[in-house]
DNA sequence: AATGAATGAGGGTTCATTCAT
DNA sequence: CATGAATGAACCCTCATTCAT
């Protein structure tokens, strides 16, 4: 969960393949936890580099733009929560309950996949080269076949079916997360006890609404 | 109320009471087009003062801020929407889809909503007072109760559950919003055959997904 | 010569028209004074600011870009030394010896006009967009033709001759500055009485070079 | 001596100080190409180090600066230069069309001149030790006296008057190098056919102004 | 009341040079 | 001897906000 501290280089330099890789990845750590904690305009490069004790320069040895950068963050974030859900779903028929759990324990698993969802929107609003948005795409898209051919395999849905649902589970992510992740002001107002209706308990309205949102149609019944 | 009025002031120095809250009003419609329109972190004052015919110093004679306006066109933006679907919920008994086609119909008669709903979240994020962020969200709790009771009445539905209901209205509109709403380099991306799964009807899925969220549960039939 | 001092504003905000047309004059004429005090890729526009007792950000309000304000610089330049050449040639007659003296005279009048030259194809070579160059080109036929037209009418020379003297002065104004232009850490060699062969006198090459160059060819005598 | 060597070094570590020699020679070929090929300011160590199959810190082991490096460019070029003027001028009596063929012919031999010479100035105005300026400048002066004093020979001219020869021929390189050098903004320019005034072809416009520089005082005559 | 010129902090990015490996 | 990861200072530019006019 907590990704390894990053703080103290056991080397100056990484030399290194294996070395380098894991710098990239101390270098995406500190920049997902960044996108959890502030908006993403508001996150400098500056800041990015100074809490991993390295210099802007050095960043962009790893990744040619900010957006580069957090392009790659989100494409992490997605193509873990995938394969746990992979995994979880395993390869045979099981239960919507099933599914149900298989999802949100994935989500569990890679916490920080409701903030890239939240701020993926943000990220490819900006100075993206057109190629890149379509190789994230289509990463995406390979995703979202591959787990929701699962689910169609696991509760006998028709093609596509699947596919609609993570999406579906997407669009929740995003809305949640923007509902239940108050700015610091937003907080502080949320204290008051009237605006308590407004205290979204994120883990507990996600299994509702995808409890709902994979309800049986009435003509299934 | 319509948006396409105060393109250009018939008046230079607004004087009177009334004059200068008509040229409020008008810098509000620019400002709510300008969300519709881009990204919130790339409206600059600057455009919009210039749409207005005003200058940039004026702005800031109506609002402290850059977030103290989008903030009013939040709350005048939802406000609007809270007394649509008031006046299309009426006062006493209806079904199911008769709450549905209210409230998607009072979301069409007030369509910056969907696009507000969007970005509230980014505005709140910014340099806002504590005093405007608790403003704020009461006006936004007294619109969902208020609503929310008409639903209960007309439903049935315990104390609370109109009020539940208008906030996952909220979560999906959020999240079908982004899903949505392309930027342009998505936009170019999406016009690829391969990634036409990613192409989201945004009233479609509404329609779609509100029914799911509004079916009784299993302990109700 | 030496431009008005522009160190001391008399207002602090250039309001009316001419005041803002003289803070822009103000601004070409620092930047083309560090034309001819460094090299123009150490001009910094932080620098131009300072020594305007301005901010960067000013500098951007009166010319969007470092290529715009110092192509506006070169074309002030050439501009003043086609007009003062053209009032120097006058409408008439005139002997070799007449037009080298209108030339000379003329440059001597328009001091930066020989750094300028030498720094042109510097400016040019960055970040300027082909419709600016374009622009500026024009701007430079349109006063060679002007003034060949004069050299042509004065010594009855064929169409184009005195277009294609003009260009010839540009390449010795080129040649020559950059020949007797020392950096500090020439000028430090240069003083070695070894190598005094290297310091070299503008004006007097000028005037020699410029004195074969126009001479009669063999076949007009 | 052919620049076309040298892109794949023979041997991993140069050793034997013949080898090393042979790779500061392969080094300086490369960086000669690229100031025929772009811009001094945007020849990038980097670039040079890539082109050599090297890395940047080996650029550094044999030359301490860029400016090291490129000075030794220059004074390569220069050297050749002159060694090719001296051979082609030989030793005894010729004619001013004699001399300038020579001339000419060397340049025609060491191709890289006419760029060296359009930039050396922008080299020296860099971050040069005084001692290196110095060492360039003798180095020139001699070739500059030894050439010189060839062609005082050849044509029975005072002493002097060949240096000064030599000198205004390097005035001409330069302004030539930069009239007709034009960056790709300005090529794309220039093919508009209303500025077909300002495609100089460097040889034609030389051997020209050569023709014109070398021409007999009147006295002379 | 209205203006818009001026500000200035901060943004992302580049690259010659250094130095741990 | 060779490497290339790391540096860090400097660059150009933006824009919400202020304030002299």
């Amino acid at each position: 969960m907590s990704p390894r501290a990053a703080r103290v280089p056991r080397y100056q330099r990484a030399r290194a393949p294996e070395h380098k890789l894991e710098r990239r990845d101390a270098i995406l750590d500190v920049a997902e936890r960044r996108v959890q904690a502030q908006p993403y305009a508001e996150i400098a490069m500056a800041d990015v580099a100074r809490r991993l004790g390295l210099s802007k320069g050095t960043l962009y040895l790893y990744f040619p733009t900010k957006e580069a950068l957090f392009l790659e963050v989100m494409r992490r974030g997605f193509a873990r929560f995938f394969a746990a859900a992979e995994a979880r779903l395993g390869p045979g028929r099981a239960t919507r309950a099933d599914v149900a759990r298989a999802l949100l324990g994935a989500l569990e698993e890679t916490p920080a996949l409701r903030h890239l969802a939240g701020v993926l929107h943000t990220v490819l609003e900006h100075n993206v080269a057109d190629a890149e948005v379509r190789a994230f795409k289509r990463m995406l898209r390979e995703g979202v076949l591959r787990v929701g051919a699962r689910i169609e395999r696991a509760l006998r849905w028709p093609d596509g079916a699947g596919a609609q649902l993570l999406v579906r589970f997407h669009v929740l992510l995003i809305g949640l997360h923007h509902v239940s992740t108050p700015s610091r002001a937003v907080a502080r107002a949320l204290a008051d006890e009237e605006l308590a209706l407004f205290r979204i308990d994120f883990d507990a309205q996600l299994a509702a609404l995808l409890a709902l949102v994979m309800r049986p149609t009435p003509e299934e019944e």
